[in-house]
DNA sequence: GCGCGTTGTGTGACCTAGTCACTGAAGGCG
DNA sequence: CGCCTTCAGTGACTAGGTCACACAACGCGC
């Protein structure tokens, strides 16, 4: 829908049906016409189904991401099995954790998991180095970028060393719930955003609905009273 | 020492007695004479003390932060009073987390705090980001900086969320020994280092004693064992 | 509908880590 | 020497993580 603004001839190359795609990035709209079309070139168009692994430890990047469609969960896992979320990366982003190791030239120290299908634009560090080198727009974008999930970063480190747990849970579920006040998501999906155990969980949403607070059933956690919830998690 | 190398009659300049100090910076030792000019004249020196504050929560930083000499601990307090450290920037180093807050924005989530005697040149965002527009080593400079600093974050959450404390206090003592295996530190000192408490550090010691490892006096460790609590530290 | 494997949840026992409220020892200093 | 401050030791308790289960809900083939 709303295709009907675009105005200029599509331009057959490459990405197919992605060609133009710079257009819709907050920053690259704006490169120069050579330097998007040096960007779409160089570019290579990544592919991967829901579920699928994007990157994960002991690959190296190849390239810079760039998301040109759906969502990427990148987590770090421990040798017993547990999990805990990092980040998201939403279409019109790119991988700090890919950026990173790109740039320290180490593999990467986390998993990168598409949430849903996933189309991705894997462009070379050469290119990307040029595109930092030309474009001020692009720097502002990927230093804006770098920024705010370094900052994420370190809010992360917050709550997993002074946070409370029962908070923690309280708020991821208010997050993760829908308009309906639905979450779908089972005890050990939770546990693993937070990087806790699946038994935490079930033991303190056991307490939750207990205070009338949620409902339960298999996948899937209803909150009946989002407000106290959202109270609760706010209350530290 | 190493002073009849230096070729050049010293420029005297706003920067006083370290006017050329760009010179001894990693990257920034590549800048072409105009840039280096502008830099030193556009930065502002900046003093501390060992063990006053450099920046720290409600505060936006008023420039990129570069360290001449001495060093810089940066760490985050709970509410409650625990602490733990992020990362220590070094002389010829930058600070991530200004660099992070300069570009979001945001007023700084942590603290930093001089952990010696500290000269620090803070140049204007403006400044900074002129040299990131025209100098190819200073942008390799502050990328790799930036992209190595994230990668240690990354350990940090990985350490804090799936470590074992016993495991984190035998390498982070390990870590702060001197060649005689001494540690001039407080058990409060390493809590805060690790984000625990006190009492967790207390009590661990107390048993690496036993084991033989460690011998403790009043802010001070000896590491009796340095092989057999690396060993233990390394053990996971 | 029935059987059966898979996946999600509930639970108790146990251990590690963090909190609280103390005690007392070691050192600095007038 | 006495006094104050800082450091370290300790016990009781709570929160959170691990282990080993039991069992319920669903998916699917027949």
């Amino acid at each position: 829908m709303k295709e009907t603004v675009a105005p200029a001839a599509p331009r057959p190359g490459a990405l197919g049906a992605h060609a133009g795609w710079t257009g819709r990035f907050a920053g690259l709209a704006r490169l120069s016409p050579t330097l998007r079309r040096k960007l779409e070139d160089a570019a290579r168009l990544r592919r991967f189904a829901a579920g699928e692994r994007v990157f994960g430890p002991g690959e190296k990047p190849r390239g810079m991401l760039f998301l040109l469609s759906g969502a990427v969960r990148v987590h770090q896992t421990s040798p017993g099995g547990r999990e805990i979320v990092l980040y998201r990366v939403a279409a019109g982003e790119s991988c700090v954790m890919t950026a990173a190791c790109l740039f320290a030239e180490q593999s990467y120290h986390g998993e990168g998991v598409a949430e849903t299908d996933v189309v991705a634009a894997e462009a070379p560090r050469a290119t990307f180095e040029a595109l930092l080198a030309d474009s001020p727009e692009f720097r502002d974008f990927v230093f804006a970028a770098y920024s705010h999930r370094m900052i994420e970063l370190f809010r992360v480190v917050e709550d997993v060393v002074f946070g409370r747990m029962d908070l923690r849970i309280a708020e991821r579920l208010c997050q993760l719930a829908d308009e309906e006040g639905v979450a779908r998501v089972t005890h050990q999906d939770l546990a693993a955003e937070l990087g806790t155990a699946r038994e935490v969980v079930s033991r303190q949403l056991a307490e939750f609905q207990r205070r009338g607070w949620i409902e339960q059933g298999r996948g899937r956690v209803r909150l009946a009273d989002r407000a106290a919830l959202a109270r609760f998690a706010a209350s530290a």
